[in-house]
DNA sequence: CGGTCTTTTGATGATACTCAACATTGGTGG
DNA sequence: CCACCAATGTTGAGTATCATCAAAAGACCG
């Protein structure tokens, strides 16, 4: 259990994992020296719940390992995930007081803090943060737009392949692709799996028992799925490119209901 | 029809009507200067789409007057509404080349645009602008993240209760809230409501019929609607402030499930 | 080996989609 | 001014998908 016991040594930016990607991965080492002197680690246990919705939150933060959910909650308990923080995403709003989700450890967690008002303080004097906090920000916009595709209008089956080509994408980087098919480890418990994609948890099970009875994957040890063939896979996800031609204009007749599915 | 043919003859920044509140609402008068000379207005029709996904995208702007949405397409049609962008709201994602999202112009259109290039040299140079594109960016993820939750948790009923509460709520301000209700025009048509909440067309009739049967609504001239009670359609909407207690800890039997509705 | 937690599977039902017909609205031209 | 048309919106009947309730089977752990 390597990963499960993440000892952090690195007091200095230098050595961090996420130095090439967090808020800071534009700041040169001038700009890094105050920015270690006002940080500081703070680790979750998996389960945890890190910050409540509406709490007042002091402090800003990215996460260096391991993985966490922003959740919304509807006052009957319905929940929804909003967001998937990986290694390298920040967490927190300049500006604003309160926390606007619930924040949760999903595995043990390392995040890297600053306490707020230096971090707002020092934004203001350094444009590469400021400028990697925007681009971070408008990825993550982007990400929340395509996943706002999937809630509206994917079918359970499409999301459930959705989610596993997302997850497969991000670690393709990781494991080889070998030609055999990628395998990777589902970082979610079904009922978590349910509340990213707007289900049931009895559904997304229902699903992934179909899609491995049509041998879309293989299943083996519950959390981890292996892929025979990705192609099929994100034929399944639905937003394959436009299987014939792309239909733009001409008789309208021709443009489908935008809830039509299959 | 006064506001169907808006004449700019602002070619100054500090007459414009989004000066407060736009991607320049930070920059002083000498800031300015700059800005004012790279702009261009540029006006659309409604029903327009200005831009179309994956296209090349050579310029960024905001909107002036009038009313523009961001959808996104599935390969076979099904379309999702992923942002409805209003005055003062800002379109385009410097750093990328190509738009993600169609544009389409909702009403009649004006917008303040500058070329992507010399936009992004001048935000180098020009924290404020940065610092504003920031702030509106994460409030754009806000608004995403819960519209999120609207998607993947809330009933049809909910969904169209909530989508007339926030057009109310942006009114609010302009039509002073007299005691005998607010009234509010709808800018959409009942196919862009239904793909702003990932309904079909008539499901969101049907529900604008039965809240106007349960008079939750009232209805005048189709695509004009007055709030009799407001806190009665916030509790339709489903996102009230938790009816009991709010429950954190404790018991996780007494946890409902997240799915569950009512 | 018993306990709890997670996951799977089954039976049933409600919500929202599909297809279809009809009503209303707004604009155009006789 | 009214008839007509196209676009938009409403309503109805039947159905598919996914949620709910329930129970059993696997996993994990002391």
């Amino acid at each position: 259990m390597d990963q499960m016991t993440p000892c952090f040594n690195y007091h200095d930016c230098e050595n961090c994992p996420i130095r090439e990607r967090g808020v800071c991965a534009r700041c040169d080492d001038r700009e890094l020296v105050p920015l270690n002197e006002i940080k500081y680690y703070r680790s979750y246990e998996a389960g945890q719940t890190m910050v409540w919705s509406g709490d007042a939150m002091d402090f800003v933060g990215s996460v260096v390992t391991g993985i966490a959910t922003l959740t919304q909650t509807l006052g009957d308990g319905r929940r929804q995930m909003v967001g998937l923080l990986l290694p390298s995403d920040f967490v927190g709003h300049p500006g604003r007081a309160c926390a606007a989700y619930d924040v949760t450890a999903t595995t043990d967690i390392v995040m890297c803090c600053v306490r707020k008002k230096p971090f707002e303080d020092m934004m203001l004097q350094t444009p590469h943060l400021l400028q990697r906090l925007l681009e971070i920000t408008l990825d993550e916009l982007d990400a929340s737009r395509e996943w706002m595709l999937l809630l509206g209008r994917k079918t359970a089956r499409e999301k459930i392949a959705s989610l596993i080509s997302i997850i497969a994408r991000r670690d393709a980087s990781a494991h080889a692709a070998g030609s055999g098919g990628v395998t990777i480890a589902l970082p979610l418990s079904r009922e978590a799996m349910a509340d990213y994609l707007g289900l049931t948890l009895e559904t997304v099970s229902r699903q992934i028992s179909a899609l491995k009875h049509d041998q879309v994957i293989v299943i083996e040890r519950k959390r981890r799925i292996t892929i025979p063939d990705m192609d099929r896979l994100l034929e399944e996800a639905g937003d394959d490119t436009d299987g014939g031609m792309p239909v733009r204009e001409g008789d309208p007749k021709l443009v489908p209901r935008s809830s039509a599915r299959q």
